[in-house]
DNA sequence: TGGCATAGTGTAAAATTGACACAAAGCTCT
DNA sequence: AGAGCTTTGTGTCAATTTTACACTATGCCA
């Protein structure tokens, strides 16, 4: 069940709602943390949903997007961006979808437009706890989804798009990462938003030339192979380079 | 006035809106079309504003800036794309703003979400008659734009980011041009959107090398000074260019 | 100590970019 | 008819970037 945390002096609003699409990164692949709405009374409608609620009248669609992300995380200052407005007359159009929705919603019978953003997390940030009030909340790896609740399947198409033009213009990517990663698991990441394979060489070529990297004096520890380098994200070095208008990492 | 097509059976939505960026070029520079509310009770605010109206609940978003684009110039089937969605709470904070409100719009007073949309259109097939029922529109060049109502400034520059991504990905300039057009035409369009100065030569090598330009054995007529030839863009090459993964016109 | 897994490294050919200047065409004006 | 104006259209060279590609080094494990 879904922790509402209510304001005072404000009211739900029954036709705007915020979906998130929260991605995450198990050092394999980009993930996606999803909820179960567990057995669904009429029929095999798609268990697995987008986090989101309605939005409140006082607050701003950023802040909606935020307390979501708050609600079932616990997490603050995330990187958080728009994906867009959804908003078909039938977005909602299953009985069964209807009934889950007196869960967690005011006014499930109403037209419903919903605001997707996506949010780039450290997986390891937040564990899913079964115990926890969150509900079943779980890390799901992007590839491995095939349907959604609503129109969440098309929401995150959207949302993977959108990351995956984003990142060639902004090396957002590092807020999936530990502070400290080596340059194959940022390979890896890279490899696994835009959907294709990177060249290793070319790839650390490239990423090294960008110089937004500080090396550590560090080697990874207890892995069964030769132990890598890590490095961290330099954002001061970044700040340097849009400075001079730079929005191109070209991949 | 705005003309509104109440549909049988729906009712407006008094929380969502559509507010449409339409983008025009007058072959100099890029132009968006605004309309002029007129005298403004109290005091000075920004007198233009973004084409918008609410939705109907029977419709979808893109149905929506659909029929705001049609009401106003009468066209359809234009380039459109979502800019996102805009809900500052205090989003319609003028008296003056919510007076004028209440001559196209139901319930002024409530919270309203807008849903921004940009449209890119032939200047030539709308142009604004102060007779017209569609009130006093124009296009604007929008470089000379300082201040909109509402929060329909921080719109256009959003529109404007996102027009500027989306043509270096897609070659969506060509709506905004005739059938047929001239290099040196494209070369201004490609100038105006991306704000800088693109080296003439240059410019015409990538684009040729595209392939997606039929150069038509026609000349311009009646310019004072050597005759361009005329082009036209050429769907069928773009398909077969898209067919290959291709999605970076790299400017 | 040998085997396993991944890290880390360089080069050469091809393609792309950026900088740059002048002759050609058609109109207008006298 | 000719001079002058305005914009079109064109090529090259150097520098940079991209692509393709394979072997050695390191540490763990058995």
């Amino acid at each position: 069940m879904h922790h509402i945390t209510k304001k005072i002096g404000s009211e739900l609003n029954p036709n705007v709602s915020v979906d998130c699409v929260i991605f995450g990164f198990d050092l394999e692949q980009l993930t996606v943390l999803l909820i179960d709405r567990g057995e669904i009374p009429s029929g095999s409608r798609p268990r697995m949903a987008l986090p989101g609620n309605l939005i409140y009248d006082n607050e701003n669609l950023d802040q909606a997007a935020n307390r979501v992300l708050a609600e079932l995380t616990g997490l603050e200052n995330i990187y958080l961006e728009q994906v867009g407005a959804f908003g078909d007359p039938d977005r909602i159009h299953k009985e069964s979808d209807r009934e889950w929705l007196k869960t967690i919603r005011a006014e499930p019978e109403a037209r419903v437009i919903t605001v997707a953003y996506f949010s780039l997390v450290q997986m390891a940030h937040y564990k899913p706890q079964a115990s926890s009030f969150a509900k079943n909340a779980d890390w799901i790896p992007v590839n491995q989804i095939s349907e959604l609740a609503f129109d969440h399947f098309e929401i995150l198409q959207e949302a993977k798009e959108k990351l995956k033009q984003k990142i060639k213009i902004q090396p957002i990517g590092f807020n999936l990462l530990p502070e400290k990663f080596t340059l194959s698991q940022l390979h890896r990441l890279y490899e696994s938003i835009l959907d294709k394979p990177l060249d290793k060489r070319n790839f650390r070529r490239k990423i090294q030339k960008l110089d937004i990297l500080s090396s550590l004096r560090e080697k990874q520890k207890g892995v069964p192979h030769k132990p890598s380098l890590l490095y961290e994200f330099n954002e001061e070095k970044y700040q340097e380079l849009t400075q001079t208008g730079f929005d191109n990492f070209g991949f």
